[in-house]
DNA sequence: CGACCAATTTGATCAGGATCAAGTCCGTTC
DNA sequence: GAACGGACTTGATCCTGATCAAATTGGTCG
């Protein structure tokens, strides 16, 4: 059962529970978990199984795969207002996919799957709803597996820029170290900072600490074909 | 409306219409079309908006993405029985996300988006199926993903083979061009020739026309890694 | 059958990134 | 503030896989 206010309006406004009736979503909230982590704190871990998904409410999340000899492999990082692990529910007793981490102190709600399913199927338009975001979602997998399987690593960091920059704005903040990044580009930390630095050199990007400002949209834009 | 017996029996089949009511099921057989194509003929250009997608009957079809330069990306193989483009329907609006033409000689079913959506309204069993389905297609993604960032062009290739060799079996057939198959796995086809004569001498594989017997499974298995 | 064109193979060379090895920078802790 | 440790950078070298070029195979069509 959910309490803080602050989740509450949050979970309110989240594209899946928008479309709730009051009554609904009170439903949902009283089958809902409050979850709180500390920063470096594990949510799930890959290969667990679990019937659960969790929307973000304060924080950052990130989610990685972990590959063979240990490696970690970047996925995603979730923010506030975020929901993640949706898929899993539907997947018929498979296991998380991936790990989950906190990257600073969270507050988390954690909704269960049964009770979510239950709930989908007197809501036909909250089907549809899910199934437009997973519809999404797998249109930038497809674009991801292009970008890996025919673009060289300076592509692949223009890409990455691109695709980071915040609508409006012409600045890229790294919420993880560099090395987690280059392992989602496919390519080898030290790759990833020769081509920062390259892209420095040529005026196209300056570097301010974990942030990156992007100087010139139309060069990057061009890098990337 | 669909006439076609051998049509109208797979279809009967296909996982997301086997749990309808003969009546419904009369229903979206009368909104479907039937579609016929000879050997590479082109059944959508990705980038054309539509709101259909398709049961193959009898043929084979290739998915491929086209990337700059008109190089072509090979996604998948559809086979009789299996269906392509549900996704799409939930997307809004957005543009077919790759190219599918025939590879030999097909016949198909053609679904309609909008009425299909309207008949998940009122099935929600259905929706979730779907949901299911859609999970498991970005669970195979996360995977794809993860080899092309992390493996090399041997291990790429040993996943490949692992992955295509049918259950019991230990033969791979390739329906298209090695070139292709070169382009999923992001390698060139120069790599992807010599790769393979590599496994032969290393008796790991036997090469006939087409076919790829799998001689030593574990060792095929231990390249992986 | 022979010509032709595409697919595949093979060889030789080259370059982009990986890897290995030191540094340097930075934030933390004591 | 000094010492530590992890993240990042930088340099040097190596190697995988790309590229270029040519030969070979294979399938198709007249």
């Amino acid at each position: 059962m959910l309490t803080d206010t602050e989740m509450l309006t949050t979970l309110r406004q989240h594209p899946l529970l928008a479309g709730l009736t009051d009554g609904l979503f009170q439903e949902v909230c009283r089958q809902a978990i409050q979850r709180r982590l500390e920063t470096g704190e594990c949510l799930v871990h890959q290969g667990e199984s679990a019937d659960r998904f969790y929307v973000l409410i304060q924080g950052q999340i990130k989610l990685t795969r972990v590959l063979m000899e240990g490696q970690e492999k970047l996925v995603e990082i979730v923010q506030p207002g975020q929901s993640f692990g949706e898929a899993l529910m539907f997947a018929g007793q498979s296991l998380t996919p991936f790990s989950a981490s906190a990257l600073k102190p969270c507050l988390l709600a954690s909704l269960d799957g049964a009770h979510f399913r239950r709930l989908l199927e007197g809501q036909p338009q909250l089907c549809l709803k899910l199934l437009g975001r997973f519809s999404q979602r797998m249109h930038q997998f497809l674009e991801e597996i292009d970008t890996l399987a025919m673009a060289n690593a300076s592509q692949r960091v223009a890409r990455y820029l691109n695709q980071e920059l915040q609508e409006g704005a012409n600045l890229v903040q790294l919420h993880v170290p560099k090395r987690l990044i280059a392992s989602q580009l496919g390519i080898q930390p030290e790759t990833f900072s020769r081509i920062l630095h390259r892209l420095m050199d040529a005026g196209i990007i300056a570097m301010e600490r974990r942030n990156i400002r992007v100087l010139d949209t139309p060069a990057l834009t061009g890098f990337i074909q």
